[in-house]
This record gives structure tokens, C-alpha cells and sequence, in this order.
DNA sequence: AACCAGGACGTGA
DNA sequence: TCACGTCATGGT
């Protein structure tokens, strides 16, 4: 790899952060904590705050919400979960004691519901047998339902392991920025982040957040990547 | 009215 | 391994 596509990865950080600043991700629909520094912070995205999750409870919700997005608007996902939250099963053992008409019924606006609702129950079951442990990705792979992303977002922003986060949006910025080919597999592209950057959690949610961010505005319609700055 | 959304899986070359 | 079709609802 050369020096210039080093820079490079490191460089479109800084732009995008300057651009956009901090994120905030991954965003939860409530934030509630008796850490007194944190109170006020009641909702959503919650930028510069980079403690959580902080229970358990929070991180089930953003598993659950990483199946949930899948190939789905965000505000989709947000949706279902608004639901789930209303049936007071945003709780491991309280989803798997929920009937599967009910389940798909709630989760009905992030779409495929038939396949998300068993990729719910699986990884549901998963999670209680970690016991509050930190999973490897390989682990995770083999939970139906959870592939790469899916699996990268669980433990970045879920157990904040420092695992690269790459989606479509990231193989169209940089495929068009030409920087890699657009067939560039999954792998390969996470590899290309995380050789570049310091080994920093921090950095890599911030990073990921930010290339979805961008890529909302430039990359949604093709012909993609039409206007952007950083080309 | 096509096209896209913070993908993953099953199948047959 | 690789290219495709499938899954589903909702917004633009």
C-alpha cells in the first residue's frame, strides 16, 4: 500500500469531521443513567459521549437495532423499535416470551419482517448465553442473521471493540474517490481502515458514523458521489 | 413509478 | 469462490 493511500484514509477523516463534527452513534432511544455528568443527555445521538453502552439493557437494544436497519432506513428501524420498546421487550428474555405474530407485527416498518423477526430470536438467544461476555466475531458470524457489518457493529458500537465498520455507503465513497475497486470485498476494504488508523475506538465509530453521514447527502441517488467535496 | 435504504442468506454455476 | 435472486416496508 502506498504512502499517498495511507494519508489518504486519515486525511478524509479529518475532512468529514470537520464537515459534519461528531456523531454520536450509535444512538439510542433513551438515555437513562444516574452518572450525573451524563444527565441531560436524554436521547438519540449523543456526540462526544463515547461511555456508552453503559448497561446491558442499552447494549441488547443496539443488537437489536443493528439486525433491525439491515438494508432499512435508519428512521425504518427506529420505528420497529418504538414498538418493541412500547411492548416493553426491548429485554432478552421478554422478546423470546413474545409470540411471533406479535413480534412481526411490531417490527412490520423495517420490513423483512418474516426473516428479521427469526434473526431477532437468534441473536437474542446468543446474547443471554454470553452472560454479559464479550463475543468474538466468529461467534457472532455464525449467529443466523449476522453477517459482517452486522457483526462489526455489534462490537464497535455494542461492546466497543476495535473493529472497522464497513457498509455500502464505504465501498461507493471510496471506490468513487478511487482509492479501491468497487468489487472490493469486505474484508480487504475493513483492513485498508484499520491499517491506516490508530487503533482508536473512538476514531472508529466517529469514522463509520461519518462516511454514512456523507454519503446521505452524496452518494444516494446515482449517479453517486455527484458534488462531493471530497473529490 | 422506479429506486434506494446504516445486508444476509441460499442457490447454482 | 462468485454472481444472482430473494426477502418487505416506507420514503423520495
Amino acid at each position: 500500500m502506498s504512502v499517498n493511500e495511507s494519508e489518504q484514509i486519515m486525511k478524509i477523516y479529518k475532512e468529514l469531521y470537520a464537515l459534519y463534527g461528531p456523531q454520536g452513534w450509535w444512538p439510542l432511544m433513551e438515555l437513562e443513567t444516574d452518572n450525573p455528568d451524563k444527565i441531560g443527555v436524554t436521547q438519540g445521538y449523543h456526540p462526544l459521549n463515547y461511555s456508552l453502552p453503559e448497561t446491558p439493557k442499552q447494549r441488547y437494544e443496539i443488537i437489536l437495532g443493528t439486525i433491525l436497519t439491515q438494508n432499512t432506513a435508519w428512521a425504518s428501524a427506529v420505528k420497529a423499535l418504538k414498538n418493541l420498546k412500547k411492548l416493553n421487550v426491548i429485554h432478552p428474555m421478554k422478546l423470546l416470551l413474545l409470540d411471533d405474530e406479535t413480534l412481526k407485527a411490531a417490527i412490520r416498518p423495517a420490513g423483512f419482517l418474516n426473516l428479521k423477526t427469526i434473526y431477532l430470536q437468534e441473536i437474542t438467544h446468543f446474547f443471554l448465553l454470553l452472560d454479559n461476555q464479550i463475543p468474538s466475531r466468529d461467534q457472532l458470524l455464525k449467529v443466523k442473521g449476522v453477517g459482517n457489518e452486522t457483526a462489526d457493529s455489534i462490537l464497535l458500537y455494542g461492546y466497543k471493540q476495535p473493529e472497522f465498520v464497513v457498509d455500502a455507503y464505504t465501498r461507493r465513497i471510496f471506490s468513487h474517490i478511487g482509492l479501491v475497486d468497487e468489487k472490493i470485498k469486505y474484508g480487504n476494504l475493513k483492513k485498508l481502515f484499520e491499517k491506516n488508523l490508530p487503533q482508536d475506538v473512538r476514531i472508529y465509530q466517529e469514522y463509520h458514523a461519518l462516511i454514512v453521514k456523507h454519503a446521505k447527502r452524496y452518494y444516494q441517488k446515482n449517479p453517486y458521489g455527484v458534488d462531493d467535496p471530497l473529490s
